[in-house]
DNA sequence: AGTGTGAAGGTTTTT
DNA sequence: CCTTCACACT
């Protein structure tokens, strides 16, 4: 190691960190615990690898598991050094479509493919079965078959295997059936960007060559996410001579319910030999009171390598608990620490997108602004999908799924059955639906046959425009010229709701790509691939964000919300519920927070909209009681006043605690149009009137 | 073919 | 509370 020419930035790392960084020879495995600068360590590496290495651009690739901690890892390497502009930083998934883009031909592999999401492989599996499966089932399926493809195992594997996934005999051959059929729109599923690109590189040697002498350095963040098929593409991929890195947490392993295996992180040093480990376990982000409520959590785990996380930083304020009545309770609880200090970066976490609702309402009704992340995805739109089915049945005319899905949108008079009947005659024309419909004549009458005919013209005339223009304009055209437009703005109008402004901003989208097929491939993929959030008109410091869309992050102040049995940990009636992984992502939550933490949960929650009971969650016991003030601001009924809170609560004389002041005592106590009013003196030697009602002052002590 | 009605049924989490 | 689906009517 050369000291005097090593950069800044490794001066502001720890000893851990520095060997991390530093590190050559065989493959490294870096157990960093939460906030541990774990993507410091990865960027700073990449950076010393660029600059003082030597290192060329296009031989580094980072592989990430979320579209949000890649463009974090960019942002930060970015800021590091110029020379990061052509590593390759990729969710695993848009790197195996990165790899088969270029060189899935070889295996078979339509270039211009394009991804289905999870409601494409639905729509498919269901013209598949036809009315045979209802809804649900064909959801299970559709959950065995990806589960299928996150352990590598293609519908050809070894029917054993299979079996393992399902004991209904009926699972081999629709597993099939679905794959038949989604090679037959050329077009590929989420698993199928894993479970080909492994193919590919165990099939073709060439390639396998080919990238392995092109990656000379592999990283891999959040390691413990990783499934089977990602695993074995790892395997292909990096080369013995290679410096691969891989970077994880076990306790923060929360994506068991899309195949991740943790074992992956646990026999990593078996898989890969001569591997060193590293461990950071020195926290610089949170409290030591948070750090030591989320360890103490976290120990309820028995399947963990354990850790032991440090910090220098000071205790900080005690845990917050707070129970409301119900959630509109909880979302003004939480608008009103916003409100007292808006200048705090707040995260506001939830288990589930819909639970996100009531906030939403809340801070719109109050003018508060936030960010709300993930909830429902741009491409996921309705307006947004009609779109780009034009656009992909443009590029790929075997795409069954668009086709289905715009071939009588807006309406043109064109039914179920014959729908079905142009899907059939597609087949005739392998499987080119665009040439079934221009031949419509073999199978429809006159009328509807003319206006098949129109179907396709009205696409061959839109894409005749796709070569002179720029992508902008193109999309402009296509959603004008099919009429999506006038569509969705007349229903603007009628529900007030603003689609045609998304179908604008999905134009304003393409302005990055250029013009031609080739943009337009590429603006797909990247749309296909990736959320936008969508943060326009931003101005506060609020953030709405399911607990799983939090990894990576952190917020000087966090509210967990919605913490009762059923919610969190979340219940499931089949009873496979994981209440480990369940435990592992209340901890992700609890170690986003560096300063203040709050968690709050609802006697009453609603459930397919009516009001039933829940009890707090579990977790809440978990806490150790030293680190935690309880309070509770919801009684039982949610209307009107709150029984058993008469006056005279407040007697001169308590010792309180408020979050906001600090401890105190009450020195009068009265009652004004039927709230109590108290005057506290607290240790701070400020004496303050309060409504106990209305803030968040505790007895001392209080359980 | 398209639209409107009522009843039934359904919730994780992400790529 | 929402969406989705079957069925009857225009």
């Amino acid at each position: 190691m050369n000291e005097t020419r090593a950069p800044m930035y490794l001066a502001a790392l720890n000893e851990q960190q520095r060997a991390a960084v530093l590190h050559s020879g065989g493959p490294l495995l870096i157990l960093a615990g939460a906030g541990s600068g774990k993507t410091r360590v990865v960027t700073t590496r990449i950076a010393y690898a660029l600059d003082d290495l030597g290192a060329d651009p296009a031989s580094i690739l980072a592989v990430t598991f979320t579209n949000k901690a890649a463009a974090e890892m960019r942002e930060r390497l970015a800021a590091l050094t110029p020379r990061a502009h052509d590593v390759l930083i990729k969710t695993f998934h848009a790197f195996g479509a990165w790899v088969l883009r270029r060189f899935g031909g070889e295996i078979g592999i339509d270039r211009g493919f394009l991804v289905y999401d999870e409601s494409d492989s639905l729509s498919l599996l269901k013209a598949e079965l036809g009315n045979a499966c209802g809804p649900a089932q064909i959801r299970g399926w559709l959950s065995l078959i990806s589960r299928a493809k996150d352990l590598g195992l293609g519908p050809d594997a070894d029917e054993r295997e299979l079996r393992k996934l399902s004991y209904d005999r009926r699972f081999p051959e629709i597993y099939a059936r679905y794959e038949e059929r989604l090679r037959a729109t050329g077009n590929l599923d989420f698993g199928d960007l894993i479970l080909h690109a492994l193919r590919l590189l165990k099939e073709s040697q060439t390639t396998r060559d080919r990238l392995r002498r092109k990656f000379a350095h592999v990283l891999v963040d959040e390691y413990q996410d990783s499934n089977t098929a990602q695993f074995e593409l790892l395997k292909e991929l990096v080369a013995p001579s290679a410096s691969l890195v891989v970077v994880g947490d076990d306790d923060q392993s929360i994506y068991g319910f899309r195949g991740a295996e943790v074992e992956n992180i646990l026999t990593f040093p078996d898989s890969f030999s001569g591997t060193e480990i590293i461990r950071l376990e020195e926290n610089y982000r949170s409290t030591r009171t948070i750090l030591a409520a989320a360890s103490a959590v976290v120990a309820h785990n028995s399947r963990r390598m354990g850790k032991t996380l440090i910090t220098k930083n000071e205790a900080g304020n005690p845990v917050h608990i707070v129970l409301f009545g119900d959630y509109t309770e909880e979302a003004l609880y939480a608008a009103r620490l916003v409100e007292r200090n808006p200048q705090t970066e707040t995260a506001i976490l939830y288990r589930t997108n819909y639970q996100s609702r009531i906030f939403e309402e809340v801070f719109g009704r109050l003018g508060i602004p936030y960010l709300l992340v993930g909830s429902v995805r741009f491409y996921e739109r309705e307006e947004v999908k009609d779109t780009l089915a034009y656009l992909s049945l443009m590029t790929n005319p075997r795409d069954e799924v668009a086709a289905r899905r715009i071939i009588n949108k807006p309406t043109r008079g064109i039914g179920e059955k014959t729908e079905e009947k142009a899907m059939t005659a597609a087949a005739t024309h392998g499987g080119d639906v665009l040439a079934a419909c221009r031949d419509a004549n073999a199978f429809a009458s006159g009328k509807t046959a003319g206006r098949l005919r129109d179907f396709a013209g009205l696409i061959d005339g839109l894409h005749t425009l796709l070569a002179g223009s720029p992508l902008t304009h193109f999309i402009h055209e296509v959603i004008r010229k099919t009429e999506l437009l006038d569509l969705y703005t007349g229903r603007d109008e009628a529900e007030g709701t603003s689609r045609a402004k998304n179908l604008e901003e999905l134009v304003n989208a393409a302005a990055p790509y250029g013009q031609g097929e080739e943009a337009l491939r590429e603006f797909l993929e990247n749309t296909l691939l990736s959320t936008p959030e969508y943060g326009e008109a931003y101005g506060g410091r609020v953030t709405l964000i399911t607990l799983h869309n939090t990894k990576g992050l952190e917020f000087e102040r966090v509210i967990i919300s919605g913490l009762e049995e059923g919610v969190f940990p979340s219940e499931r009636k089949d009873g496979d519920g994981d209440i480990e992984e369940e435990r592992r992502l209340f901890y992700v939550g609890l170690t986003r927070a560096k300063r203040e933490l709050v968690l709050t949960a609802c006697r009453n929650r609603l459930l397919y909209g009516q009001p039933i009971r829940s009890a707090p969650s579990r977790f809440l016991d978990e806490i150790p009681p030293e680190l935690v003030v309880k309070e509770d601001l919801g009684g039982g009924s949610s209307a009107g006043a709150v029984p058993g809170r008469a006056s005279g609560a407040w007697p001169p004389g308590t010792r309180v605690y408020s979050y906001e002041y600090g401890q105190g005592y009450v020195e009068t106590s009265e009652t004004k149009d039927g709230h109590e009013v108290v005057t506290v003196h607290f240790e701070t030697g400020r004496t303050i009137k309060i409504l106990p009602k209305y803030h968040d002052l505790i007895k001392a002590g209080d359980e």
